[in-house]
RNA sequence: GCCGGGCUGGCGUAGUUGGCAACGUUGCGGAUUGUGGCUCCGUAGUGCGGGGUUCGAGUCCCCGGCCCGGCACCA
């Protein structure tokens, strides 16, 4: 090390993950659930490029989002970008090969995206994000299948029924509920609806602001009102003792309201009108118990309840395929997109460890028309690796991840021996089996502890005694038992002991 | 971008009111070439960088860097 390189370079930049094994095997481990799940289900597999058009983005909604791509020089004049996400991809293949394509289509893909953001838990810039959709199939069906295939996922990962939950919704409902009560301006109610607790958030803070409280104490406890389940008893054990914490508390529920419909008002909806808004945001339930809200608010306002009828329908298929019990209708999850068109979906850790979604999907029959094919419905989800993998850690739900453990070494015993040594390595090979060649110098004993260290059990000595008889012999490293096996019946034995 | 916490051998930590940098663990080497995981010994830090206060700073003050949380934002 004579020339100073920064020890910051050892690192990642910033934001990016360096994956020694240890940390590789769990997120190789996730990956390799989330690609083999969706072929069973007969998902076919994918993939595009890793750069795309800049303008691929701005298409679909207004060039928003475009600030946290990051850019690629080439050596063309085109605006290029590393991919933040695959849907627009997508939606371009569906758009170029639909006339060819048998429908319903059935794909899936894993790969990795780029995002631009400031990075927290749970959120880095360069992660791994499968894909599932279905083309082509308008029936409820579609959005049904798309879940289970999200609960299977979820299930093999490690997660038990409970511990997590699929919120639902469909846009078209609220929808309908906002033409009822006459308000045009449905672009503008959505992102409130998804904006719900932090208005609540800020709200609380303008009522502490009349405190003697300090500024990050008021930032801290609004927090925990926003979410106060889970910082309920923390609350009152730290403040409990300030009155308007106390008056906050009791009153809480008419605070919820003020803060959702007073802001509502503020952008021109009428009080009343933003009442029954509230009423609806608080659905959250069973579908079972939260669908039938839903209908009666719209048959009291006088319209026809049949936008609830593809969100009954997926429910019960979902209940017919015993996903049932994690589906919660959640009337306030809208999901910032402006190319979902129905049904929407997110999946969350039961325990909010973690308080962002481990997927979200939905539906998007007009992404690719708008892209220039013709109208072909769609439904599908996303899924990155990220936000899982932190669930799992946080539960310590990772089991025995055995990726890159040989299943047995060998070591020959003398320079002559490394040829026959390797004739039987490669027969193991060619069998199956990740072999671990140990070359013929250093002691016996240190090569024990170092196939041990890697989490090798069984090894092969080859030694001239043994060779003399056609023999081997093998050692358990773990029990320290060994015995000599006749080399023609190696294959067959070793492969009956792993078994 | 904002707020908070941290930065001591590879890793994890201890360091009392400023005064010889300690412990655990891992890696590597050693007890000589067909048998280990126990023990022993050796190896390892310009204390994140820079400046200041002081006889003397890991310990106090200032500036910067990086990491980790959280907020904003989030396809």
């Amino acid at each position: 090390m004579a020339n100073k390189f920064p020890e910051e370079f050892l690192y990642a930049p910033h934001g990016f993950r360096d994956y020694p094994p240890l940390v590789y095997r769990y997120i190789k481990h996730l990956i390799e659930i989330m690609e083999t799940i969706p072929q069973r289900y007969g998902y076919e597999l994918y993939d595009g490029p890793i750069v795309e058009r800049r303008a691929l983005y701005e298409v679909k909604s207004g060039g928003e989002i475009v600030g946290e791509v990051f850019e690629v020089k080439g050596k063309s004049e085109e605006k290029l970008v590393l991919r933040p996400e695959m849907t627009p991809t997508l939606g371009r293949l569906i758009a170029r090969l639909d006339q060819e394509l048998t429908k319903p289509i059935r794909w899936a893909t894993i790969s990795r995206y780029f995002r631009d953001e400031t990075p927290q838990r749970g959120r880095v810039k360069e992660f791994w994000q499968l894909n599932v959709d279905i083309i082509g199939l308008e029936s409820p069906y579609a959005d049904a299948e798309v879940i289970r295939v999200l609960y299977e996922i979820l299930r093999e990962a490690g997660l038990k029924d409970g511990e997590f939950q699929i919120l639902i919704n469909d846009r078209r409902i609220i929808e309908a509920i906002l033409i009822a009560l006459g308000i045009k301006n449905i672009e503008l109610v959505f992102p409130i609806l998804d904006k719900k607790d932090k208005l609540l958030q800020e709200h609380i803070r303008k009522l502490l602001e009349k405190s003697d409280l300090l500024d990050s104490e008021i930032e801290q406890i609004a927090l925990m009102y926003r979410k106060y389940d889970r910082y309920k008893d923390l609350l009152k054990e730290k403040y409990g003792s300030y009155q308007i914490i106390g008056e906050i508390g009791s009153n809480l529920k008419s605070i919820r309201r003020e803060a959702f419909v007073s802001f509502l008002v503020s952008q021109g909806i009428a009080e009343e009108d933003a009442n029954i808004l509230f009423d609806v945001s608080e659905i959250n339930g069973h579908p079972d118990e939260a669908l039938p809200k839903l209908v009666a608010i719209l048959e009291e306002l006088g319209a026809s309840a049949d936008s609830t009828l593809p969100l009954q329908e997926a429910v019960e298929y979902l209940k017919d395929m015993g996903v049932g019990n994690v589906l919660v209708l959640d009337a306030s999850i809208v999901r910032g997109f402006a190319y979902y068109t129905g049904i929407i979906f997110e999946a969350f850790d039961a325990e909010s460890l973690i308080p962002r979604a481990v997927a979200g999907g939905g539906r998007y029959d007009d992404l690719v028309s708008v892209l220039g094919g013709s109208k072909i419905p769609a439904t599908g989800f996303g899924m990155g690796e990220t936000v899982l993998l932190e669930i799992l850690k946080e539960k310590g739900r990772f089991g025995e991840v055995k990726i890159g453990v040989p299943d047995i070494a060998i070591k020959p015993l003398g320079k002559d021996l490394v040829s026959k040594a390797h004739e039987i390595a490669t027969n193991l090979r060619r069998a199956g089996l990740n072999v671990l060649f140990i070359p013929p110098m250093g002691k016996l004993g240190k090569s024990f502890e170092h196939a041990s260290k890697r989490g090798v059990q069984y090894f092969l000595i080859l030694g001239k005694k043994d060779l003399e008889n056609e023999q081997i012999t093998l050692r358990d490293i773990v029990t320290g038992d060994q015995k000599v096996i006749a080399l023609e019946k190696l294959v067959e034995e070793i492969l009956k002991i792993l078994r």
